[in-house]
DNA sequence: TTGAAAGCGGTACCAG
DNA sequence: CTGGTACCGCTTTCAA
């Protein structure tokens, strides 16, 4: 591994001249940046990322906290999103470190990653109410962006997928097509984002006086979507279209529906939200609500990006519209 | 952020004996330890990491290129996989640095970040039977172990499940039910863990005389499951079982039985490989191999650590068997 | 336009 | 057992 020394050695100039000719920072004689650019090629020079972190005190590195798997998930989503923040944030000249929170006390995970000067930033994912992590980085004031809002007051920067206004699509999609009996599938209450599709619901509903009386909870999974459709049944035979606050849950209740002589997408109709791979697999295809991954991490890189290099007090708050996609879950023609 | 020197001024020591203690590096008495270990915890100190970096030429970080999602991506083993790695690393005392192979020069990417000393190690997966990443990796002599095995002969380290074992699992046990007529559906002939599963499949038939003259090729897909299955069906009337070699290739061939008035588990048996988290929940729940992830991942990690810390020649080759899960698409009793 | 040298925050050798 | 200090590789100020 060759040093500056190295390369300033062949090109007969100073270390210095050659930080000036890489970085390009200085004007340097053509003549003279010729020959460190080629003294640089010839040796192979890159420059050491330690001792650079450590003379600007800056990494490059942003920080990434890994979502835990959850058994049985079915979606991919984050992981296009852990691959889509990996190469926007090569573009923007930083590297991932991403990193498990260890049991007990996640905050002091990213403490100490602060600490080591090890990052520059975080992206926080997969964020809650009353969010840990945020409610310390903002306290530290240090640089982070979050995917997903939360219930903290104190400006923050996030960048958000509307699942309210994800859910006006949906309800007014079921409103055209002649449903006026529309239940719906929600998560625990628990979850901003769950909260807010729900919302979406209602008040797409109450707004041509409709009233939302038939709500399910259910955990994320197939088996969840599957009881909560049998509920609904049972309890609201009245009821043709269930909107699903996640496609997981909405394949759960098609395989419930279609199991028990259901014609799904003609005697009622299923909507989900994520567009998932699988959701075009399934039978009917889903119709869904699908969320701008690349636009949001896009942002969300940028947006951090510009808080660590140019202004540490910016503050972004973006909210991205989702697209309705619909299929067969709602216009089915023949269900074989 | 304070710096070893303001630990040193608080505990009354020279830097040198905040260095000794922090690392446990020399004996130190008990009372002088005390007073340092109070200082650090009081100014909430954590060493630099660049500094060092710089110092011990050591950065802490693993590399791991991340596979590009494929579209219609519905495993989620990559991701478990990322997970499990930084999960094991980070008890190994090292961060993951991940990254995404840009276009056209990928070998470039791992280039640079040797050579700009970002990480100690690589893990790479995704292997395929000529691996440029290997090949340069292997002829730097730079730590990396790979998950899969190439074809290249150089040695070096690497964790792979025995996919051959498993498909002689598999071929047992539809043996074992009666089945003389098995077909298989393969990947393109390309990739060393598809081929290796194919040559199980033929190997498992020829010990016991039955000849494998039945095989498709399929890119890793719903779809192309399906229209494996069908020529399947049309050219070879006579199978009664179709082993596949992934789970999303199994899942299409029992859409297309299924959609086709058989019932799968009973008039024909489909068998999988991966055991994805959807295996369990399609109808009839898939016979499929499991692959013991955490293990892989551990041994991924303790390989490469051994390397980088303890002898960079290092060579250690593993190969861990997979597992048979028997569900209801080989022995299904009813298929409602 | 170029270079000498200080210093970023640690580690570890060597002396006491 | 403790401390002074050289040095890891680079950036950047200041002077020439």
């Amino acid at each position: 591994m060759n040093t500056i020394k190295d390369v300033a050695r062949e090109a007969g100039v100073s270390v210095a001249t050659v930080s000036y000719v890489v970085n390009g920072t200085k004007k340097v004689s053509a003549e003279v940046e010729a020959r460190v650019l080629e003294a640089a090629q010839k040796l192979n020079y890159r420059p050491n990322a330690a001792a650079r972190s450590l003379r600007k005190s800056e990494a490059r590195i942003l920080g990434y906290e890994l979502p835990l798997p959850e058994t049985g998930d079915i979606s991919s989503f984050m992981q296009r999103f852990a691959y889509g923040l990996t190469t926007h944030a090569a573009e923007a000249g930083y590297h991932i470190i991403s990193f498990a929170a260890v049991g007990e006390d996640v905050v002091q995970t990213y403490r100490q990653m602060i600490l080591a000067g090890r990052v520059d930033g975080f992206i926080v994912a997969g964020t809650n109410w009353h969010d840990d992590r945020i409610q310390f980085l903002v306290k530290q004031g240090f640089p982070f962006v979050s995917f997903g809002r939360t219930a903290i007051e104190n400006p923050y920067s996030y960048v958000d997928v509307d699942g309210y206004d994800g859910l006006q699509q949906v309800i007014a999609h079921l409103l055209e097509l002649g449903h006026e009996n529309i239940a719906f599938v929600g998560w625990p209450k628990d979850s901003f984002s769950g909260d807010s599709r729900e919302q979406g619901y209602i008040d797409a509903l109450d707004s041509v006086g409709l009233a939302a009386q038939a709500v399910e909870r259910s955990s994320n999974t197939i088996e969840g979507g599957y009881s909560a459709a049998r509920k609904l049944i049972t309890n609201h035979p009245e009821i043709t279209a269930i909107a699903c606050v996640s496609d997981v849950i909405a394949i759960g209740a098609v395989r419930y529906l279609s199991r028990h002589g259901y014609h799904v997408g003609q005697d009622i109709v299923v909507t989900g939200f994520d567009d998932i791979p699988l959701s075009q697999y399934v039978t009917p295809p889903l119709t869904t609500v699908t969320q701008p991954l690349d636009e949001v991490v896009f942002q969300l890189i940028d947006v951090l990006t510009h808080k660590i290099e140019e202004d540490s007090s910016y503050t972004s708050q973006t909210l991205l519209k989702p697209t309705l996609v619909i299929r067969d879950s709602t216009i089915g023609v023949s269900n074989l």
